[in-house]
RNA sequence: GGAGAGAUGCCAGAGUGGUUGAAUGGGCCGGUCUCGAAAACCGGUGUAGGGCAUUGCUCUACCGAGGGUUCGAAUCCCUCUCUCUCCGCCA
């Protein structure tokens, strides 16, 4: 959510936005927007101004009654008054939730760094490193490999659930336990401090932290009304709404590992073979809550920390800068990174991280100050960012494909080994 | 799942229809005292939005959320949410 007050008076500013965003939709909200703001400033003074009279008034009653005076007919003006302001009232509160129902079509500004694209074509490629490994046989789709090896069961995870639930198996289920274990140490050696969140949460979470209303069909809600997790992002942002920080707590690093949902409704063909994309997936995340000033650095700083752990895997990837027509609704900068995965032979997306700017914080109302709550000045809106590091199965995609051996073994990299317990599988 | 109690400012906690943005205490900030500190004493200490003006005054809203009663609601009524205690059930 943007501030009313930007709008207003950096109109074209944000108009610029939306077109660079390639959302013309939301120029149409934005434009009516601008008219009911109007309307609603007239309508509030009016109000506020009666409002003042209802006070003075009723305080004048007060006065007259212990004096025991007759107050009759302070009293009937104030019956006709008070319907005034009732109506006021109401018309005031709808005018207000029509105005927030449009804000939230309004995307995030992007930053001026980000290059200008229509669509995903439009992304720039800003770094690859890492060499592609060589075969002297022709190296398996993982959707091969790890199911000749009984490492991963597409079949039986039909069974009890449902297709993109896969089921890992023996050192499949190992892989991953060693994965997070070696994600989660690295974070928290990098001053990460480690969540384990809730796999559900509430509507007014997904609201706050912009999953709700525009990605709703990306989530699976059960019974209760809750929503399962898409990201473990909801939790770790979500944690601090409606709080005032402490300014000496920030950056504040939270890394969480978690389940993810999504249902991915809509994907079909090479993008759904395999893990490559499937409805129930581990992930471990990082979140960071910081100053304004502080925040396009720390997005260089979890990008860091994201592709030294793809350099320590040994996996070759590249750092895409998402363009504007691609970067999304909340983003204001954006980088993709994608590993190369070898029985396939194509890059496939393993993390994303973004710095949001005061965009979800204002929606949140996490705020900060010195002193925290207790403390002294005004409350600034925190920035939030958030990223992956990384997303489970497309990085154990690219482990199982780029280093398998002819026999279908894989030989693991030597930083997962400890973790792992053995250098090799199968 | 059953029964009861509660939700007020940074915290504790009063307030049960009128001058209450809210007593009192604690904390925090500033000051007096002191060589310095403590103690004591004095003063200040919310959020959001608007107006004037320019860094101060003023108006409005906010006492879990949403409705209602009333000329007037933190205070009365209804609904919801959450917390706590006891019982039951259970990893």
């Amino acid at each position: 959510m943007l501030d009313m007050k930007l709008i207003r008076e950096e109109t074209e500013r944000v108009r610029k936005g939306i077109r660079d965003k390639q959302m013309p939709e939301a120029e149409k909200s934005l434009n009516q927007l601008l008219i009911l703001d109007e309307e609603f400033r007239l309508l509030r003074s009016d109000l506020e101004e009666k409002q003042a009279l209802r006070n003075a008034n009723s305080k004048k009653i007060g006065e007259l009654k212990r004096k025991g005076e007759s107050a009759d007919e302070i009293m009937r003006e104030m019956s006709t008054l008070s319907e005034e302001v009732k109506r006021l009232e109401e018309k005031s509160r709808s005018l207000s939730q029509h105005m927030d129902s449009l804000m939230l079509d309004i995307p995030n500004l992007v930053h001026e760094s980000v290059p200008y694209g229509e669509s995903e074509h439009d992304n720039q490629v800003v770094k690859e490193l890492g060499e592609k490994p060589s075969f002297s046989f022709k190296p398996k789709p993982h959707w091969d490999l790890a199911v000749d090896k009984g490492w991963i069961d597409f079949e039986r995870g039909v069974k009890t659930t449902g297709a993109g639930f896969p089921i890992f198996i023996g050192e499949g289920s190992r892989l991953v336990r060693a994965l997070k274990n070696y994600f989660l140490n690295t974070l928290a050696d990098k001053g990460y401090i480690e969540i384990s969140p809730p796999l559900m949460v509430n509507p007014t979470s997904a609201m706050a932290t912009g999953q709700l209303p525009d990605k709703e069909g990306q989530m699976y809600e059960v019974t209760d009304g809750f929503f399962l997790v898409p990201t473990s992002e909801l939790v770790l942002t979500g944690m601090h709404r409606d709080e005032i920080l402490d300014a000496d707590m920030l950056p504040l690093k939270y890394c969480g590992f978690s389940a993810c949902f999504r249902r991915e409704s809509g994907s079909y063909g090479k993008d759904v073979r395999g893990i490559n994309r499937v409805h129930q997936f581990d992930k471990v995340e990082m979140v960071q809550f910081t100053t304004p000033e502080a925040s396009y650095d720390a997005l260089e700083e979890m990008t860091a920390i994201s592709e030294g752990i793809l350099e320590e895997l040994g996996l070759p990837y590249r750092r895409l800068f998402m363009c504007t027509g691609d970067i999304g609704f909340t983003q204001a900068k954006k980088y993709d990174l994608e590993v190369w995965s070898a029985g396939q032979e194509r890059w496939l997306e393993v993390s994303s991280l973004s710095n949001i700017t005061d965009f979800q914080a204002r929606r949140l109302k996490t705020r900060y100050r010195e002193g925290g709550a207790a403390g002294k000045g005004k409350p600034e809106i925190v920035h939030t960012l958030n990223g992956s590091a990384l997303a489970f199965p497309r990085t154990i995609a690219a482990i199982l494909e780029n280093n398998q051996n002819e026999d279908g073994s894989v030989t693991l990299p030597k930083v997962l080994q400890p973790y792992f317990g053995k250098s090799t599988m199968g």
